[in-house]
DNA sequence: AATCTTAGCGTATTTTTTACGCTAAGTTTG
DNA sequence: CAAACTTAGCGTAAAAAATACGCTAAGATT
């Protein structure tokens, strides 16, 4: 594969457990004399190669890492800040593993919406909470940032959550994502009145199990309904 | 200044005249012994220098092309397709016009408001409207519906209106642009009642003159109220 | 058996949206 | 100069949506 070495694609993987949006980060792969304090995480991504479309970059980076096809993807911004690429040594690392003369890299940014339970990912990954997140690798911390305010937007507007949950959930799910991701409280029972008036979300017959309270019955999301009059959630 | 031969930016910049919408085009120069049909207008747009941010990138392209700064401007997408320079007379062009070895140019798209009445632009540039416009070079047509689309999401959520009207103007020409550009119609009854109740439009002593009919009052946009609490007007 | 937690339905009130009637202030037409 | 025409500009009533909050039910825990 024949690296065009101008041009990246990175990726903001979000994923929803135990009541927080994470984000997936990689460890950057210590080096022999390295210090291992500092700059050592950061987000998939790569090169693109010379012939491969921008979005194919994306979808190839995130199947390689999470063995998942037809992930929700989205192109939200781009970055090319010319002195993007510090400090130097991590500069040097991505010279070294990427093997070319690299000077100047003007990145596009995707982020990416998964079910956390669904992915196989084990190696040198982790999910980390996008609050308080550690010091990344080049300006990753900022491509965060800017996912996750761009993530906020569209959530209002397109049913982004059920990217996150798992097919059937509980309408207690369903508030807790939007409530922790928007940072917003809800009234349940108004949510639920909402919800009851949106054909796109049908009751199934079975209910939750293994939970310390009453057990809530499951939804799922149509999709096909949806698409007929896209009527937001809230 | 060292231009960077991998990456472009490319401006899509709106205009409201005569109730519609308008994009402005280029002339792309007609050479010795080319056709004069077809493939002749493209966007404003230019390779980035090396040292230089992509915004800025887009800043000088627009001030260059209109004279103006302070302009409005959204960076809202990237092309990158490895297909996408062509037909190849037009790829041949732009390597003439450069004088560089350019193969494959990912571009940063950025979409921009303009008050035409303030724009000094004269040199082979054309006012097109945004419907029906006729084919452009490259994937710029592309480009340009893109941008209509990214401009009609933010349309209804910021005041980018205010872009497009003169300092002052009547609540006729408000919802004009709406109208217009939302492909909608509003009743200006229940229009102006909201608009009352907007504290950050507000109305001044004069009227609009010089037109056949009751001449209505003029209103300005007070930016600084409206970032106190950001309420969209629709 | 009493208590705790979350599920789940309902009603009353307020706010926002929608539909539409009407007068006023100018210009144009006969 | 009066009648007709066009757009400005204010208002009221009904419908729909958002908000606030009361209450019972089902299961787990003490």
């Amino acid at each position: 594969m024949n690296l065009n070495p101008h041009i990246s694609v990175d990726c903001v993987i979000f994923g929803f457990s135990e009541g927080t949006l994470k984000v997936l980060l990689i460890e950057r792969e210590k080096e022999k004399g390295e210090q291992l304090g500092g700059h050592k995480l950061k987000l998939p991504g790569s090169l693109i190669s010379e012939q491969e479309d921008l979005d194919t970059s994306a979808i190839r980076t995130l199947t390689e890492l999470t063995g998942l096809n037809n992930i929700f993807l989205k192109q939200y911004s781009v970055f090319g800040d010319p002195g993007r690429l510090k400090p130097q040594e991590d500069l040097e690392w991505l010279r070294r593993t990427s093997g070319m003369k690299v000077d100047r890299v003007v990145t596009v940014a995707y982020y990416s919406l998964i079910k956390i339970s669904d992915s196989a990912i084990t190696d040198r990954t982790i999910w980390h909470p996008v609050n308080n997140l550690p010091e990344l690798i080049f300006d990753h911390n900022h491509i965060v940032k800017e996912a996750l305010q761009n993530l906020r937007n569209e959530f209002r507007i397109k049913p982004l959550c059920f990217e996150l949950l798992p097919k059937k959930f509980t309408l207690r799910q369903l508030q807790d994502i939007f409530e922790s991701i928007l940072n917003i409280t809800l009234d349940s029972r108004n949510f639920r009145k909402k919800i009851r008036k949106l054909d796109y979300l049908t009751p199934l017959s079975e209910k939750e199990k293994n939970v310390n309270h009453k057990p809530a019955k499951l939804y799922k999301f149509d999709r096909h309904r949806y698409e007929k009059k896209e009527q937001p959630l809230l």
